[in-house]
DNA sequence: CGTACGTTTGATCTTTCTCAATAATGGTGG
DNA sequence: CCACCATTATTGAGAAAGATCAAACGTACG
């Protein structure tokens, strides 16, 4: 993410993971109209029960979807990494179903909602990258469902520390040292439908067992192969396109 | 759902709930080559890991998403009702990330992948239709991490109850006496995250407490409005075409 | 009419939450 | 550069929700 890219580079990348697009249609995505912004942890991209008017690409930092029950306890649908497009969700409907939160400082790139539409709807090449985007998402969120539905608190904190590494690393955003978490235990908690205090507890397990080490938010992997039976991960469900896993490989 | 309907028309109804269609874009939905097959309960749509060469439309009956953990537990991930396209999450992806199965004995419509492919990118209208139709059901995906993350097993239970009610009740599938629930109590634990002897409980629960009716797979609602406070259910993120509720309206 | 499946119930056990307090840590203004 | 403040992380003790195990009861259907 060096300063003299395209804003859009990463997003580019990202469209074109699933499907090969033409010089065309890659000019057309980086020819898109866009406007950046710095933003500071905490700040919305997207408010619930808003229409945002552009679709913003997250350049550089983290962001989450969240939700909030009746209650006032938050539940986090997703972890924004850079080079997402944080608005695909909303795109299509009228009104957001979800709140996006910057995690940490970031810049983001805003693009006009009816170009984006436009691109997608008339530009079937396009169009079909982006589809597999949200599907991919939605893939995710199902995985998601059942993290926290089936599986009890080591195996979700595992699985959720694989994902994230899996999908930063195919960014080429870490490297095998480890990675940086971006979040606070309580966030890894409303991530993980635990509370903040048994996150604690399970991650000094998980380093107690040698399956990570810690330094303030680094997370290492002594053990890669082994977090990943505990977190029950298989990296399928991120429907990544086949290539060699240079970083991250299995050690053991 | 009579018979001497054209099998497709419960999808087309589906397909123009958020978008309109001009004559032309419904005519080619309604000339999609289909082919109509009945299923058992159990039986498999779709299998995880594998590639479906057409995508099946649910005519009548039920089915369910599902995905196992390492250790054999299920996640139900969505249940689908009359109507519903069930491929549309494997129609732009090659490997299905999750199985779908029938509910209760059914028929579907099984359209070939390419032909619908062709519709969504290369007619504007078809294409935002059926990208808002996976936009909902992601939402919808998101609030059932929220169900399993974030709430109670009351809570639960109350507002899967509430979102089937007010899904089917759409379609125009249930009256306000009720609805017959077309799963046992293990497949709806298996779809709240929890054991099927405490659903059995929570299910007393809210019967004793006047919030349901039971009589076998019957659910009534006596008291409807108060069901959805239980279950901090608001149909929003169903993102529903406003429109009058003439069923299962408010009572109190 | 009996078998298989689904529901209901009881007793006990675990995981995770809650409440509460303490210790680090990082950032900020002076 | 340092002291102070607000977060965040860590730890302990007790409570509660839900799981587990086991058995009995219904009901549909071949």
């Amino acid at each position: 993410m060096t300063s003299d890219e395209h804003p859009l580079s990463g997003f580019l990348r990202d469209v074109t993971a699933h499907e090969h697009l033409d010089a065309e249609d890659r000019g057309a995505v980086l020819n898109l109209p866009f406007r950046v912004r710095k933003l500071d942890p905490g700040s919305y991209l997207v408010r619930e029960g808003s229409l945002p008017s552009q679709c913003s690409v997250l350049v550089e930092g983290y962001a989450y979807r969240q939700k909030m029950t009746g209650d006032g306890s938050r539940q986090i649908l997703a972890v924004c990494i850079p080079g997402d497009a944080v608005d695909l969700q909303n795109m299509f409907l009228d009104i957001s179903d979800h709140s996006v939160q910057m995690l940490t400082r970031g810049t983001v790139a805003d693009i006009p909602r009816e170009q984006l539409q436009q691109l997608v709807l008339t530009k079937p090449q396009i169009g079909r990258a982006v589809i597999q985007l949200t599907l991919v998402e939605a893939s995710i969120l199902r995985e998601w469902v059942v993290n926290v539905g089936r599986r009890d608190a080591r195996e979700r904190i595992a699985h959720i520390l694989c994902e994230f590494a899996v999908r930063l690393e195919s960014r080429g955003l870490t490297t095998y040292e480890g990675f940086e978490l971006p979040m606070t235990q309580e966030q890894l908690a409303d991530a993980t439908g635990l509370t903040s205090v048994h996150v604690n507890r399970v991650l000094k397990a998980l380093e107690g067992d040698g399956l990570i080490t810690r330094r303030r938010r680094h997370i290492y992997f002594p053990d890669w192969r082994a977090l990943q039976d505990v977190g029950d991960f298989s990296r399928t469900y991120l429907h990544l396109p086949v290539e060699e896993t240079a970083l991250l490989r299995t050690e053991a």
